[in-house]
DNA sequence: TTATATAATTAGACAAGACTAATTTTATAA
DNA sequence: TTATAAAATTAGTCTTGTCTAATTATATAA
């Protein structure tokens, strides 16, 4: 598989899990940074290879083994972005590119050696989970910020966003992996939310960044 | 600059430093796996971007920024397999084909990152020396075995060919960096040199082989 | 039900990098 | 000096992945 194609499974396995189901051109093409002539293109090669169910007009997800490719590719792309921040010493808001590039080596030994060496993590440095080589994702239960209700407290654990101006919002804040917060009120107007860190801070963000905050609730 | 395009001005580089000057299209050819039509394709393309000299029909040269370009592509390539090796345990012989992926990840953070948590390192897992971010070379004052007195002794120190062929060859007997050698005879019929590995081994090498071999003379 | 905005697709073009087949250059040997 | 083998180049084709512009589908609102 070339890298484009590798980039393109992706592309569609993250945006389905985020709840676009069935994906849709438009939307597979903002993702990779193309016009969606060229989505409609890959889609269709993508769909003659086996890895796409496609009704033409009207969208398309991943097969089964698809699905497969899928994993194995976010698989490498969330090691090598650990990698790059746990060793490297990498800001963690610039590996998501240079990952970009890495996931394409399509090298079982280098992968296995690479999971090996980090010592076989369960979370990259956004906290998404790593599936384990045979494409298995590691079960969490977790919620959305959004999701939270008032006085509810919880820890912080990921993100949906990789981008680097969302993740840097983030470090503003101080929204970091590991940070305790809790709800202080809900906005009934537009339906942002207020938080509060422990003692430290307190802020309104939107919906939409609430609901790209993930978090487990605390015992 | 593109992945192939960066191939390109590394085997030219590697080329030249073998003896080949001027290097040759079937020779480029040969070392990139391609054919000679392509080689010059990408000759022309090259020249253009002000790479190489290049004289129709009389080979080509790189240029002062050509030089520069190709020491940068060889710094990576030869990091990437030292990391490959010393920290992911990945047998010398593979490390060759990986590398050459990884080294089209043009990023000085990515690199310079790297060499730092390699320690700055002088050699790549073959003996072969590793430019620092200037491009600068150090200097290590070395020699092929086929170079070699009867009776003199020396130390491996490096390998002139990465193929996994020949690095199973050397491995098979035994010629790994750091072991003593000592040149019991010369072949006069074909040039063959014939070593021994202190009361170990040992066995005759062609002329061929002979050249592949770096060696420092020992104190 | 019809008009319309949005989304999707098609057709055709282009750049990169590779190939084959044919031709031209160069160097060498007779 | 001429014939010839080896090397290099050219011309034309193919694949991948991208684009623009034009056309067609779909869903929604009047």
């Amino acid at each position: 598989m070339t890298a484009a194609e590798q980039e393109y499974i992706k592309q569609i396995y993250t945006g389905i899990a985020d709840g676009h189901l069935p994906m849709q051109t438009y939307m597979l093409a903002e993702l990779v940074g193309a016009k969606p002539a060229s989505a409609t293109d890959m889609v269709k090669k993508l769909t003659l290879k086996g890895l796409l169910n496609y009704r033409k007009n009207h969208g398309f997800s991943l097969t089964e083994s698809g699905e497969q490719v899928a994993l194995q590719i976010i698989r490498r792309h969330r090691l090598w972005e650990l990698f790059l921040t746990e060793n490297l010493k990498i800001d963690w808001k610039q590996v998501h590119a240079m990952a970009n590039e890495l996931q394409s080596i399509n090298s079982d030994l280098l992968v296995n050696n690479l999971e090996a060496y980090l010592g076989y993590p369960v979370y990259d440095p956004h906290g998404e989970v790593i599936p384990d080589a045979k494409g298995h994702l590691p079960q969490t239960e977790r919620m959305e910020i959004y999701d939270l209700k008032v006085n509810q407290g919880a820890t912080v654990t990921g993100f949906r966003d990789s981008g680097s101006a969302f993740l840097a919002y983030i470090e503003k804040l101080g929204l970091l992996i590991g940070v305790r917060i809790q709800v202080t009120s809900l906005i009934e107007y537009n339906h942002s939310v207020e938080i509060a860190i422990s003692q430290v801070s307190s802020f309104i963000i939107t919906k939409e960044t609430a609901q790209k905050i993930y978090v487990t609730i605390n015992e």
